[in-house]
DNA sequence: TCTTTTCAGTTGTACTATACAACCAGCGAG
DNA sequence: CTCGCTGGTTGTATAGTACAACTGAAAAGA
């Protein structure tokens, strides 16, 4: 056996604690399978690039914004970019500080490529899901994620 | 804002294809903040000291081989909380290679304040789902990860 | 206008998690 | 007893991250 973490399911568990217990596997398996199954683009570049093919490029200052991650952290991942070639930096005219990021054609078909080789290896795995079950589980995901702390009031 | 990468979903997505993108985020979120929230327990070390909960004590090998982790990274973490005194090694007395793994009762504390930290969290971010919900999205999940590759056949 | 502040981005430094490879120490089979 | 297997540690390297200090450019205030 490779990685079992099999399903241990304590019986008297609720709801909450069942989701908290496989977002908890999910998160950790997922940060470890990631980097194998697609070594040319970690989960941050993968989803860096993604955000870059969405909005047709942007600035490093939102993608950090965006993903919560240090500038720092954003500017060497984009110069990594760079140098595989998967991205592109462009001087805006308007303001001399920004630099507006593109994907190159390169960085789109990885992007492309890897996307589709996650795609199939979901289609797989929820390939005997009835189309009802996956339309709600996929609603649920949407709506854990959408969710936001509340501010705190004084 | 913080961090937004909200719910910009596209429209003409299939559930396959939602399920896929919310699963990105959320591992990638789950990364992001399991150190900020816990900074006394990395989501490893988190599992790891579960794990032993559970078993009531086992081997490195076996935690490596559950979690799918190098044995030197899990002596390495094993180490660490054995430097904090959240577990113990016990020599096998059958076999003087083997270290039995145990919880000390301060691991047995510190697991289950985080435990009940995390478990606060996704009560509240869970609070206002309806208890339907709840249930499906608890069994789509144990469903999502209970699924394992197909064995590749010669 | 000139100065100060703010903003975008880079670089230096440090830490954590991780893997791989080399190694050591017991155990068991021949 | 020696050889090979197994459990574990240590050396080395890499990726991803944060924080702090810095540079250069724009914006705001005097």
């Amino acid at each position: 056996m490779t990685a079992g973490e099999g399903p241990d399911e304590p019986a008297g568990e609720s709801a909450v604690e069942t989701i908290q217990r496989e977002m908890t596997v999910f998160a950790r398996r997922a940060r470890a399978s990631a980097g194998r199954m697609h070594p040319e683009l970690s989960l941050v570049s993968y989803t860096l690039l993604g955000h870059l093919e969405e909005r047709g490029g942007c600035r490093a200052t939102d993608l950090a914004a965006h993903y919560a991650l240090d500038k720092s952290t954003v500017s060497r991942q984009v110069s990594a970019l760079e140098r595989t070639g998967l991205v592109e930096r462009r001087l805006d005219p308007e303001d001399h500080r920004v630099q507006v990021l593109v994907l190159t054609d390169a960085g789109r078909r990885i992007l492309a490529q890897v996307t589709e080789s996650r795609r199939a290896a979901f289609k797989e795995r929820l390939a005997r899901w009835p189309a009802e079950d996956l339309e709600r589980f996929a609603e649920y995901l949407a709506r854990y994620n959408a969710w936001t702390p509340p501010p705190d009031e004084p």
